[in-house]
Formats: structure tokens, sequence, C-alpha cells
DNA sequence: GCATGATAGGTATCATGATAAATAAGTGTC
DNA sequence: GACACTTATTTATCATGATACCTATCATGC
């Protein structure tokens, strides 16, 4: 993450940056990129923690829900879809079958792979989430990035 | 951190905010900005783990380096510059004396306040750094943001 | 001078993402 | 049909950011 919440002046960056050789502009959006994305993300975790998520569980629904073809995914399938590492996807199946969000289904021909499907609980919750989640995404795409940078 | 490998295409983005009163195309913007984000921070960090620090650490030297009045600040007013919580700043200020990068000195008058101030490697540390860190920005933010989705 | 509250900073503990390595079940190869 | 090889998933452990709560020192009112 990052948060730095001052970020630095367009000045302040062409003098740290004189010496090499990279475009400013691009230095001061990419600041920029990065913490407006980490206040969203963090804004957004706390409006998922409110529901028993977190956005990576969140996308979990998402990616098995959104598939076309089939209701279910594998654990694979899910962490090609998800890049994060596989210890990361164990552990988040873990908790979404314990709150009863996610069934697993053994494979008929492949004892290692498992069938992950979403339950109504589950398909009930990623309603139930996502308008907040878009409501938040827009609110903070249309804020300014210092929304409280008093510079005393 | 948002680990969405294929963000939904504009017309699943409609299709989900259909029903809500959003604007799909600043959703698309957000999704975008938070998926570039996510990668761009995890570069960092890697870039950062090379050198002994993290993306945290690193800021943590910045403000202290780019103050212009005073060589020191105190942890209250480096808590105040990065948005993180107190904790996280205390057990940074840790690794960093212990790395031997920033040096704290008491306050003559308030025995509760430390002023923070950087190292000779501490200084080192970061002129060391700077180039990779601005290359890294600058080529994420040239970089389309699917450098890697097969889609199969 | 000493109770009361405010301020500076820290410890303890939890969730998340990372890597390394283990288990365990398929797929050849000879 | 046993040995190596790959694939699917999990366990173990670490770093980071969060919250809740604690300690120590200062400032004030009486």
């Amino acid at each position: 993450m990052f948060f730095l919440k001052d970020l630095p002046s367009r000045q302040m960056i062409e003098r740290y940056t004189a010496q090499y050789d990279v475009e400013p502009a691009r230095i001061a959006a990419g600041l920029e990129t990065m913490r407006r994305a980490s206040v969203m993300i963090r804004r957004l975790e706390a409006y998922f923690a409110e529901h028993g998520l977190s956005q990576l569980r969140f996308l979990f629904l998402v990616v098995i829900d959104r598939e076309p073809d089939h209701a279910t995914l594998t654990v694979g399938e899910i962490t090609q879809r998800l890049d994060v590492a596989g210890p990361v996807v164990a552990r988040t199946l873990r908790a979404l079958l314990d709150a009863g969000l996610v069934h697993a289904r053994k494979d008929a021909r492949d004892a290692r792979t498992k069938h992950i499907g979403l339950t109504a609980a589950g398909r009930a919750r990623l309603t139930a989430v996502l308008p907040g989640y878009f409501a938040i995404i827009d609110a903070q795409m249309t804020t300014p990035l210092d929304p409280d940078s008093p510079s005393p």
C-alpha cells in the first residue's frame, strides 16, 4: 500500500528525478494512482468487513459468479483468475466454506480436484454487497485526492 | 489489494451496474486504478525487499529527508505525514533503528517526544534506491494493464 | 502538591498476502 | 508395476497494516 498523505509537488518530483531518465509527469501520475487506489482499497476493505467479507473474498465470489459456462470452478481456475498465490486462495476458500457462502464438490475422475460453487447464501451476499461496492468506487473516483491534508 | 487478473469488460460492468445509480465509466476507471496500483505496489515491494526496505520504510525515510526546515521529525509528525496507524509507525521505526538507517534523540523539554533523523547510512540507502523506484513507476505507468492475461 | 485529563508513544493481537515446503493423486517410462 | 515427474491443494511461517488497549509524561485546577 502507499500511504504518503501529501504527495510530492511537481517541483519536488522534478528535483528528485532531474538526474534520472524518467518523465516527471508519469511519476506524478503513478504516485497519484497508488495513493488513490490505496485510499479506495482501504475504504472498500472497511466496507467488506462490515459484511463479513474482504476484498479478496468478494472477488473470489465474483469470479465464480461471472463464469458464463459453468456454475463451478476448480480451485486452480480460481487461483488463475485471482492472481494471488495458492495458499492465499486455500485459506480464503476455507473461510468461505466455513461461512457457508460456497460449496465444494469432489471431481469424479481426478481426486485432487475440487469444484467450487456459490451457495444460495453466497449469491445473496454478493447481491447485497454489490450496490455499496459500486457506490464507494464511484464516490472515490469523483473525490479529489486530498480530502484531509490540512497543510498546517 | 485488488487482485482480479481480468477486469470485467465494459459490458459486464454495465450489466452489473444497470440497476444502480452509478456511472459505468467511473467504475471501470476505478477498477483499473486499483488493479494498476496493486501490480505497481507489488512490484515496488519486491524491489524494496531486495534493498532491505519496504514501501513504508522507504516513505518513512522520504518524509524525513524532504523536510525543508528541520533535519529531524518527531514520531507524531511522521505519523501525520504517513497516514498509517501509530503502531505501524512504531514498528517501522524500530526496524529502521535496528538497521541503523535513522537515529532517535530525546527531546530536551518533553520526555515523551523523540526526534528522528536520517543517519548517513539512511541517506545513502535512500539515494541508492531512488533511481530504481522511479524507473519502476515509470515502467508500470507505460505498460498496458494486462501484460499476462492469456484468456485461454 | 496532587488529582484529572490530554498527549506521545508503545505492546498485544488479528487478518491478509508472501514464500517454502509438504501431501497426495495423476501420468508416463522402462 | 516400480520410479520419476508433474499437477492440485494444503500446511507452516513471515511481514505488514488494523484495532484495542496500556504506559509515561505533561498541563491544569483546586
